[in-house]
RNA sequence: GUGGACGUAGCUCAGCUGGUAGAGCCCCGGAUUGUGAUUCCGGCCGUCGCGGGUUCGAGUCCCGUCGUCCACCCCA
């Protein structure tokens, strides 16, 4: 045998066992999408570099250190997809779908980040963004996070809760950052190290600091909320009248502060203390100024980002079964004879029902191992095709959930048969 | 990127101070030769992540490497 060949780190692969997790998940989100009335765009993984670098902020972790970035046979420096809002920007403006005009869409897909793998956290995952372009009141922000709610509403999923802030404007936020260098570099003996390499590149992210040490001195520094200009404080307030208009708990997190440099007043999260570390579920924010950037007309945005993997695991961990993908009907074959007969039977069934779910029972075996495999399925009917039967040009009929009688069906008669016994099951 | 734990059958794991691998589950077959549970019997499955070193001898010790997990960092 030759050497296996391991998996790249960080790159998982989707297991069967999983899918109706990821199915839920996704065929959920989708018609809630739809519902709202939100539009799918797919877009490359595949960008030139410089996007990531304008967009996302030359100095961020993100940029500096974990893209998949490499040269194309060009020399043209390209680079996996760190996130989608990017990408969904570049769309946009490559499109024309800026000029005067709003927008609601959605993508989703794999993301590459090269992180040190952690539970929930890898080099390959999947995110569910959604993007509004062109609408500037808070009114947005509230349907984008009603959204979110409802889906985890609709999946099931408790255990987490919204964290909310205001950036306010890049202009205010220069300002604020100023004081807050001020503030923590009169407190510099204080800083661990992480802080203090923070200070220079970003210093908002000590108010995030999970060291213990620092919160008495971080709980002390100046307040963002205080350097809130009056159009953005009523932003803010708005939102959150709104929220509170739909019923949605949230709280306030003024620490709240993205990775990311292109948000602008809104930002939000959505956490669980049910994943260790790795706690943040779906966040997202308001960047309006992130389009001129990248050389589109000015356009106000806002949008957010939910990590499958995240999700799924935490569905997992709270129990949440999804939907069964259990077949209607499982053929049971047992004989030379029988194979041709029962893969026909099966084949006529879904001419009959065409949303019927129809397991062959293939791959030989005696009637006990072909029970077991039909009741191991989670079918409800099965229908028995033995040598025998293939020469009567007969078929048994059973209900695998009922304690029923077994019928004997000539062929023709079967998915009437079959038909009848799932009626009695669930009404269909 | 930093610190730590770990990597033995498809899965969960055992294997003490080095002497050439085990259990449970799963799967397959059988228990009055055509029917799903339980029980019982039998069977299949591993180059002990990979490479090197020490040793008469390594799953067991050492080094390297790849991967997983946890915390930090970062973030979905």
């Amino acid at each position: 045998m030759n050497p296996t060949i391991q998996p790249l780190r960080g790159m998982n692969d989707v297991l069967p066992a999983d899918m109706p997790w990821w199915h839920f998940l996704e065929s959920t989100a989708h018609g809630l999408l739809d519902a709202y009335g939100y539009q799918e765009i797919r877009l490359p993984l595949l960008e030139q570099t410089t996007l990531f670098k304008r967009a996302i902020g030359e100095y961020t972790d993100i940029v500096e250190k974990e893209m998949f970035s490499f040269d194309d046979r060009d020399g043209d420096s390209l680079t996996l997809r760190p996130e989608a809002t990017a990408s969904l920007v570049r769309a946009a403006i490559s499109n024309g779908l800026l000029h005067n005009q709003r927008h609601r869409l959605w993508t989703a897909g794999p993301m590459f980040r090269g992180e040190r793998p952690q539970k929930g956290r890898y080099r390959q995952f999947h995110q569910i963004d959604v993007e509004a372009f062109g609408f500037v009141g808070p009114d947005i922000d509230a349907e984008l996070i009603s959204l979110s709610a409802r889906l985890w509403q609709r999946l099931g999923l408790s255990k987490v809760r919204l964290e909310l802030n205001s950036l306010g404007t890049p202009e205010s936020r220069l300002v604020y950052r100023e004081r807050l260098v001020e503030y923590f570099t009169r407190h510099h003996a204080l800083l661990d190290e992480d802080s203090r390499r923070r200070l220079q590149g970003n210093p908002l992210r000590i108010l995030d600091s999970k060291n213990p040490e620092l919160a008495e001195m971080i709980a002390a520094a100046p307040a963002l909320e205080a350097s809130l200009g009056d159009a953005c404080r009523a932003h803010f307030d708005g939102l959150q009248q709104a929220l509170t208009d739909a019923g949605i708990a949230y709280t306030v997190n003024p620490r709240l502060v993205r990775g990311l440099d292109y948000y602008s007043r809104t930002v939000f999260e959505w956490v669980t203390d049910a994943l260790g570390s790795q706690n943040a579920v779906c966040s997202g924010g308001r960047y309006d100024g992130l389009i001129p950037l990248l050389g589109g007309e000015p356009t106000p945005a806002i949008g957010w980002a939910l990590g499958e993997e995240r999700i799924v695991l935490l569905m997992q961990e709270l129990g949440i079964s999804p939907p069964g993908v259990q077949p209607d009907v499982f053929v049971v074959i047992v004989g030379e004879r029988a194979s041709r007969a029962g893969l026909a039977m099966a084949e006529k069934l879904r001419d009959a029902h065409p949303g019927l779910k129809v397991h062959a029972g293939l791959g030989g075996g005696g009637f006990k191992a072909q029970f077991k495999r039909a009741d191991k399925s989670g079918a409800t009917v099965a229908v028995i095709i033995g040598d025998d039967e293939a020469d009567r040009g007969v078929a048994q009929v059973k209900h695998l959930r009922m304690e029923t009688a077994q019928t004997t069906c000539a062929f023709a008669e079967v998915p009437l048969q079959v038909a009848a016994l799932l009626g009695a099951t669930d009404g269909r």
